[in-house]
RNA sequence: GCGAAAAUAGCUCAGUUGGUAGAGCACGACCUUGCCAAGGUCGGGGUCGCGGGUUCGAGUCCCGUUUUUCGCUCCA
């Protein structure tokens, strides 16, 4: 474990070293987890993209996309439950530096006194001979009256409370009912402080004219809310699916393991809208698909499971995990989640308009089903770096550093590099640069020795390298050395474009598909 | 957010009891060479994360702060 978080470390040093990830904000001393994409890096997030979107809406053709604003109507966001899930007041225990929601704290004392009144009533009950009701309805023990007083001003305290937001005043009750840490016994509490896990920013630029806009902190909802001006305008039919690619925001309370968890963070979602009733048909369908989405990559079967979700959200009736081998453990890429007609139905609720599909074939109008698939983009891109990082041993004795990065997806796709700087030999190779780069992302670099350029080029990805030697004056050959084997072949140079394109399009890896 | 550790050149690091900032690699120019990180010469690059304090003097000691890593916590 110690050694694969070694590892993990030498990635994150080599995403920087060769312009894959830099910190943000680095000379102003960075900005906490929050990274940025350097010229490496970019190409490998988009080809990243570009898999998933032709996947989705080349090789499906009920998928099309949408790119919809990352600032939405707030209503959306009470709608689909995030104002509300996304607001906890928070508190610690300074000694047992446990963690609890202020409101849950006072929610279980109150239901203390509840339990005690309960006892006391029932006791009275038994005494007297009464019933319970009649004993409670009499509530002639002190005890008991004091109970239910002591019950109904904390509740009237704690609802006003949390219906101001009043956070002192929170953190107040808790001091005043003397409710201790379960864990530590103490009473030795933080302040109360809230978490918003959506970023907030005001429109409008009068300060009485503005309103609270946030964030997405999903891109879901953007499809949500369009999904019927789609479903016209492309005159779908179900079941069919929407696909999007963009940034969410999230103002998680801990942000960690390098681009694993940021938050700002980029989304690839796909709501695929069915009939009510087959949704868990396609749940099972979706499950299946994005999973070979995942594996035609090549970075090893053995990398992925799926972990199913036991306790399920609120709009959920199911959910899995498709989880990747990482240094630090399987961790969570995507999502796949059937979520009912839950975001939908609140839609038509909080906006009060007809959002029902008309269907033809059963000729009756309802909200449809959704299954999501949704998976991080910066995620992907770090399960591609960590399974392609190698820290080869050579037969010469020597180390080289190798990222065996599926070739559709590398950042540079070939290099072109005289032998020698001299003979006319950069000159040739400037010629073949010309033709492919209209085609490749071509690098070309006639610095330092050979042995070295090819090891710069390993370290970056780049399947292909190739060399113009003396011979290719004459004859019109250069090798072609491949990253992963380091074997060169010579090859006519009229033959490259051919040879490199079958190996480096996207168009092979999405034949896998089908 | 709590606790612990760390921060010196682009990277990896050294820097003694406090006394004028160093190495290797990388980078730039030139020479030599030519198929898997070659050699030589010269050069650029650091207010030692930031801000205070102690001291005649702080990379070094103290306090605060920022960032990173690890553990806990959180993840609708």
């Amino acid at each position: 474990m110690a050694q694969q978080e070694d590892v993990f470390k030498k990635i994150v040093s080599h995403a920087k070293e060769y312009g894959f990830v830099f910190q943000s904000s680095e000379i102003y001393d960075g900005l906490a987890a929050v990274y940025d994409y350097g010229q490496n890096g970019v190409e490998l997030k988009n080809n990243i993209k570009r898999y998933w979107w032709d996947a989705m809406t080349l090789l499906h053709e009920n998928i099309v996309g949408i790119d919809s604003a990352i600032f939405m109507h707030p209503t959306i966001w009470k709608a689909s439950g995030h104002v509300d899930a996304f607001n906890d007041p928070l508190i610690d225990n300074r000694d047992s530096k446990k963690r609890y929601r202020a409101d849950v704290l006072i929610e279980e004392q109150l239901a203390k006194y509840d339990e005690k009144i309960e006892k006391e009533v029932a006791k009275a009950a038994k005494r007297f001979g009464e019933s319970f009701d009649e004993a409670l309805y009499r509530q002639t023990n002190p005890r008991v009256c004091d109970h239910v007083a002591r019950r109904d001003a904390l509740h009237e305290r704690f609802a006003k409370a949390m219906n101001d937001n009043d956070l002192e005043e929170l953190k107040q009750i808790i001091l005043d009912e003397g409710i201790v840490c379960p864990i530590s016994g103490t009473k030795n509490w933080t302040d109360v402080r809230q978490f918003n896990l959506m970023f907030k920013t005001e429109m409008g630029s009068t300060a009485d004219g503005s309103m609270t806009v946030y964030l997405r902190p999903e891109t879901a909802q953007g499809i949500f809310v369009n999904y019927l001006n789609v479903q016209k305008t492309g005159r779908m039919r179900l079941p069919f699916g929407i696909a999007q690619i963009g940034k969410a925001f999230r103002n998680e309370i801990v942000a960690r393991q390098f681009i694993f968890r940021m938050r700002e963070f980029e989304q690839m979602e796909m709501q695929f809208f069915v009939r009510p009733g087959e949704e868990l048909k396609w749940f099972d369908q979706w499950k299946q698909w994005r999973l070979a989405w995942h594996k035609a990559l090549g970075l090893g079967d053995e990398k992925y499971r799926f972990h199913d979700h036991d306790k399920l959200a609120h709009y959920a009736n199911a959910a899995t995990d498709i989880e990747f081998k990482m240094p630090f453990g399987f961790k969570e890429v995507e999502g796949v989640h059937s979520r009912t007609n839950f975001d939908l139905s609140q839609h038509e609720k909080f906006s009060g308009k007809n959002i029902k599909y008309f269907d033809p074939e059963l000729n009756e109008s309802y909200v449809p089903y959704v299954i999501e698939t949704s998976i991080g983009v910066d995620r992907m891109f770090l399960s591609v770096l960590c399974s392609s990082y190698e820290e080869q041993a050579l037969p010469n004795g020597e180390t080289r550093v190798v990222l065996h990065l599926p070739e559709a997806l590398a950042p540079v796709k070939c290099a072109v590099m005289p032998l020698v700087k001299k003979d006319g030999l950069p000159d040739k190779a400037r010629e073949i640069v010309n033709d492919l780069k209209f085609d490749f992302a071509t690098h070309y670099d006639e610095k330092d020795s050979i042995g070295k350029r090819y090891r710069r080029q390993d370290a970056i990805g780049t399947p292909f390298c190739i060399t113009v030697d003396h011979q290719t004056l004459e004859d019109n050959t250069v090798t072609l050395r491949e990253r992963d084997s380091m074997e060169q072949t010579r090859v006519n140079v009229a033959d490259l474009h051919r040879l490199i394109h079958g190996r480096v399009s996207l168009n092979a890896l999405l034949r896998k598909l089908g």
